[in-house]
DNA sequence: AATTGACGTTCCACTAGGCGGAACGGGGCG
DNA sequence: CGCCCCGTTCCGCCTAGTGGAACGTCAATT
């Protein structure tokens, strides 16, 4: 599994990297030094050589007049790095078109990334009430269809892992909390082959979600179909059928060998 | 100027982020650690450590088969992050696509990173013979004509620094690689209000661009239209009297009082 | 099969890079 | 006007990190 700390490793780099994070995951777009500080319980000195080591290779900005920081275009440039390189994006993009245009609802790509999963495309439908997901904000394996088909073909000790480590934090009134619903939750989707959410990731939105193998066997991905759960409900099963389709074919596409 | 280097730093981070940077500026998507090692001038032991670090945490993928490394999906979220904060690429958008409308041809966005500028979004007309540009491929400020716009407007003793330190290393035949040449083209850039380009960056494009200043009243992006340069030549003055608008017009909008 | 070479990985003792508590300076709010 | 909080720097102590060298593994070559 990935994020495992095997080998050696090197604390400043370490600390590096979630200082980084640390703005990936803000919600506000700056942050200050002792903000962080607090945060990521790292003393008030090195959070603030370290974003200026940072700033000098523009991976961090400074606003001179507030004195706080946030990310840089290096960091843009790194990401879109990974976006030129990693392919499931180009090879994903026309069926998620299809998949909108088909469904009249809103397609979208995420992957996973360690122990959360973010979206990193979407394809909406041209009307006026639609759902719309924030691309690179990243949610937990455990919340939403996306999360769900992802979390659900890991290998059984990583699943272990998982439910062991994190804590399953509610994002809504109806996120799955209990180990126990959310173990039947994820047979059930190994079963049916896809994933299916209503108001558990974002309320008022609905979901069905089909895990993408590469071709070590591993899910990397889903693609789902989402829309406004009230309209979303007629249709889960046609969007189901659809969704399943996809993933498998994206799966091939990637090299899986089923 | 960004990229100075005022202030107390960590060398530890600054290795972190040079060799992240190695991967973003790679042309291959996996990189070795010798490779690194020989590149950054860093013993393979410590770049072997780095990158187990970022490892762990999901910013650094390796391929167990080859053992070579590459970008993990971390380093996707940053990026994203980085994009949901900014706002010049959502303003921009709807611009880009009016140009590449009016045009017929490609409309481009690029931000500046240092020494260097990226490509962060782009329309592109439909028609069989366009061009298009690598999102996130970073080009020297030297070279092209998005390049030329922003380093013309930058303050002079930046380009100094710039003309300086810089080796003007031709992308093309047709790069200008002289700086008193250069120097003169920037004059020339400051006095039309936008630059132009022929086969400078990429042999058979040519393009027109302007740049775009923030609040501060500093060029932090260019806006361009490109195409084949045959056809463009013919449209150059067209192209460059909208591209002057869509520059002042975005300024405006980022905060910019002229 | 045996050999070579290149690569990633680990070891270990030495050393200097960096840590952090504390002090400084300045900007904003009451 | 004074207080408070934040970002920034100082400096001496100490431990985390360095890197040359050795090791294990794999692929290509002979």
């Amino acid at each position: 599994m990935a994020g495992d700390t095997s080998g050696q490793t090197i604390t400043a780099v370490e600390r590096t990297a979630l200082v980084m994070s640390a703005f990936a995951q803000a919600d506000s777009q700056h942050l200050g030094v002792t903000e962080i500080s607090n945060n990521l319980d790292i003393s008030k000195a090195v959070v603030h050589r370290t974003l200026n080591t940072l700033r000098s290779l523009d991976y961090i900005a400074v606003d001179p007049a507030t004195r706080r920081y946030m990310l840089g275009p290096a960091a843009l440039e790194l990401g879109l790095a990974f976006l030129r390189h990693v392919d499931v994006r180009d090879i994903a993009k026309p069926m998620l078109e299809e998949l909108s245009a088909k469904t009249e609802e809103t397609a979208t790509l995420s992957i996973r990334s360690g122990t959360h999963r973010l979206y990193i495309d979407q394809v909406t439908p041209s009307r006026e009430v639609k759902m719309t997901v924030l691309l690179g904000r990243s949610f937990p394996l455990h919340a939403g269809g996306s999360s769900k088909a992802i979390l659900a073909h890991l290998a059984p000790e990583d699943i272990e892992d998982y439910m062991s480590d994190v804590v399953l934090e509610p994002l809504t009134e109806l996120t799955i909390t209990d180990p126990d619903l959310l173990m039947k939750d994820l047979a059930r989707i190994r079963r049916l082959g896809y994933a299916s959410s209503v108001n558990e990731r974002q309320p008022g939105a609905a979901s069905v979600a089909a895990p993408v193998f590469d071709h070590s066997g591993w899910p990397v991905a889903a693609i789902s179909l989402c829309g406004p759960a009230e309209r979303f409900k007629d249709k889960a099963d046609e969007a189901a059928a659809l969704i399943v389709a996809a993933g498998r074919q994206l799966s091939e596409r990637m090299g899986y060998r089923g």
